[in-house]
This record gives C-alpha cells, sequence and structure tokens, in this order.
DNA sequence: CTACATTGTTAGGGTGTCCTAACAATCGAG
DNA sequence: CTCGATTGTTAGGACACCCTAACAATGTAG
C-alpha cells in the first residue's frame, strides 16, 4: 500500500491532470506546499514504483497503474464526504477537510461499507464523480455555466474546484446541486450573468463565480 | 498534535499501565513490535515533550499530560468502535482493526458527531469504558468471572484484553454483553467454572475464558 | 554472593520525507 | 537570437522513526 503522502502525490498529480492537462513540478509544488526539490525527488521515486513517467525536464504523466491508485484515493475521499453529509450530518462546506483524513485509512470494507450506506452514489455531495472500485471514472456531461448563452435553461450538477469559501457564497445564496438557472443577461464587459433561480429569485454572478459552476443544458 | 507513532506509544503505554501497573521497556516493545532500542529512544523523545517521566532502568510512567493524550486518543478508538457497531452495522469481532486506523484522524467535529450519533456511550462494543472529552475515564465496578463464587449471579459487563478470538468464541457460544451467568461450579482442578447462561443453557468455560470476561454481581 | 537470564543502553546505520542554496535548462519577449 | 524569468535539478543536510550488534545494569536461583 502507497503511504500517507504518496496517496497525496497521486491525488494531487490526478486533479491537477484532470483540470490543467500537463503537469509540472512547480504546479506540484505550489499544490502540495511542498518545495520543488521535495517533488523532484518524489517523482523519481514514483516512477521507480511504476506510478509515474518521468524524463528530466518534462511534464509528468501517471502511467495506468498511477492512474488507477490515484482513482482509488479520490474514491475513498469522495465516498467519505458523501457518508458525511448523509449519515452524519455534516455541511457540504465541512466535510472536504475530515474526509482528507479519513481517505488515508487502509481499510476496505469501511468505504465498501459507506458506500453501501449512501446507497452507491456516482457523486460526491459537489457533484464530482466517485471513480468506481476498479478506478475508472465516469465522466460527467456538463459544462462551466460562463459557456452557456442568453435564453438557455440549465441545472447546476458539479463544482470546479470547489472550495470553501465558494461553498459559503453558494449556501448564502441558497444555491444547491440541481438547482435550475434561466440565463436572461450576459454582461459583455465583466462577463457577468443574471439568470433566474430556481424559476423565482433574480440572481447574478460574476464570471469567477459562472467558471466554477458545472451545469447541464436541460432539454 | 501527536504524530500517529507517538499516538500509538501513549496508547500502549496507557493500556499496560492499566493491566500490568508497571511498565518497562521490553513491555513496550513487545506491545508494539518494536525493538527495544527503538523504544529507548521514544522513551526520551516523550520524556522531551513533556508526556512521559523516564529515568534509566527504571519503569516508564505517564505524565498527567501524558496520560490525558492516551486517554483522548483511547476516547477516537472506542468512539469509533461504537459507531462502526451501532451506525455502520460492523460486528463486534470486527471494528478493532478499523478503528486502529480512524483513531489518528485529527478532525475533532469528526468524534464529536460519532459521540452525537451513538448516543454518548460510556462504553465501547467491548465494554472497555471511553474516557471523557477531558481524557477523565470512569472506572467500572467489576470483577473477573474467575473471581466469583459458586452460587453468585453475575452479569457480564465487559472484557479484558479482547482478542478476535475470544471474541469469536464468545460468539460461537451467543455470549453478549449484559448476559447473566449462575454459577454452578467451580472446577479445584483447572479453575473452569460450570455456570447457566441467561438462566437457560449450561455452559463451561475453561480459566482463561473466565479470566477475560469481566462481571458485576448481581443484587 | 556469584552467575546467568533478563532488561536496558549505546553506537552506528538505514529509509522516507522534508528543506535551502546554488546551478542548469527551457521558454518567451524583445 | 539573446536575455531574463521561470522551471527544474543537484548537492547537502535535517528530522522522525526504524533496525542490529555489542555492551551494561539489574535481579534472581542456586
Amino acid at each position: 500500500m502507497a503511504s500517507h503522502t504518496v496517496e497525496n502525490y497521486l491525488k494531487a498529480l490526478f486533479a491537477l491532470a484532470n483540470e490543467a492537462g500537463e503537469v509540472g513540478i512547480s504546479d506540484l509544488s505550489d499544490h502540495l506546499a511542498v518545495s520543488k526539490p521535495s517533488v523532484n525527488s518524489m517523482a523519481k521515486a514514483l516512477q521507480q514504483d511504476g506510478f509515474l513517467k518521468y524524463e528530466k525536464y518534462k511534464p509528468l504523466k501517471l502511467t495506468a497503474k498511477g492512474k488507477k491508485a490515484a482513482a482509488l484515493v479520490v474514491r475513498k475521499h469522495r465516498l467519505t464526504e458523501m457518508f458525511l453529509v448523509e449519515q452524519m450530518g455534516f455541511g457540504w462546506d465541512e466535510v472536504h477537510d475530515i474526509a482528507e483524513q479519513v481517505e488515508h485509512v487502509k481499510a476496505p470494507a469501511f468505504f465498501d461499507r459507506m458506500d453501501e450506506l449512501v446507497g452507491f452514489p456516482t457523486v460526491d455531495p459537489h457533484g464530482s464523480p466517485i471513480p468506481d472500485a476498479q478506478g475508472n471514472v465516469l465522466e460527467i456531461d456538463c459544462v462551466k455555466l460562463s459557456e452557456c448563452a442568453v435564453g438557455e435553461k440549465v441545472s447546476l450538477v458539479g463544482l470546479s474546484q470547489s472550495s470553501k469559501s465558494l461553498l459559503a457564497f453558494l449556501d448564502s445564496h441558497g444555491i444547491a446541486l440541481g438547482h435550475t438557472f434561466d440565463i436572461r443577461a450576459v454582461e459583455p464587459f465583466d462577463g457577468s450573468m443574471t439568470v433566474v433561480h430556481q424559476g423565482a429569485s433574480d440572481q447574478t454572478f460574476s464570471l469567477k463565480v459562472c467558471e466554477r459552476l458545472l451545469v447541464k443544458k436541460e432539454a
């Protein structure tokens, strides 16, 4: 089994590859708050273990083995989040930090039981997909709200890079997964959008918010 | 916060002090499956941090700070066991190993919520007391079954050094916490006891078993 | 009281993970 | 194309935790 530390590197690699495509030593260094030399030597170690393909001065690439291992860590993380929300009554803004710890537990039965108790979910409380037990990730069909046009009607299916402050913002505006938005206007100057939330109230979101909301176009 | 490793040393110190009184380097070495020199240097480190009083060639003694820290780890362990049994449907023989991992999570809210969800229990699934949030341990009023006499009627309140095999034994004999025993006979030769279990079936237990069953004398 | 078994200690090393300082490669702007 | 900014690498060292081998103290049986 991979150590605590290795699991964190794999998870970061996985996340960065999914949003940025190419992953450099510096990206990991920033993401994990660890010096570049540390990342460099860990990269060599991960390659040694077959998790990573590493060539000097080239971007880092997870191998198939690395991707699977990473996905399984993400699975533990997201199942935990789901469990914390559904079974333990935590808010979606509280679960990330706890799951960050619990995800390192080595006890498959523990996570299997969570999975069962929350009804084998496919997405976590923030709408991110939960990899299956083989490490396969189901892609979700969604676009950023910021890429939608006036007149479209969409529903919120996930968040990209959800942070505590984003979640707090959404909570304070009464927004949750599954809610619908009718796009009324897009401000050309700053990209902010005015929408009708849940067919009821008018709300205006900055571009920064719209880029974080992943939505599905309604039929 | 104490590291994973330190938490394990504290827990072992606490457990050994409770059953054996004096704790030597070798005891810890055996209990943790770590070499004596390793224990020796950890003892110095723990003293440095004020968890332990250590003098060359003298038995190890937890300080007040050490006792409290240890009790809080035990609290996390036992709350987790309780949660695993009550809320997640695990058997009392399955929970120890999982709790061993989960106990190292650093997220007070997580354990507080468990505590709430299982109704602020005072003992874990094996009848061991759960220290309170301040690290105080409530002593349970009990004796070993092996110390009881013919004619006494007792009920099972806990186990000492519960192991997977002891739990399997009890399960296979249909014995659970709270069950009553009428002591019918004690075999002078080997100390085995014959009892009436739950006012119904006759059972005979070896001394080894009787020493592990903690009971309370019934009124 | 001595001799041996047990227990504890010191010395010396190893691995995993981290760091800083200094140097090298790469890339993009002019 | 060259230069400076960025990015990556090497060297060297620290800390937590572990080990084995060898030696020292303790305590107990005879």
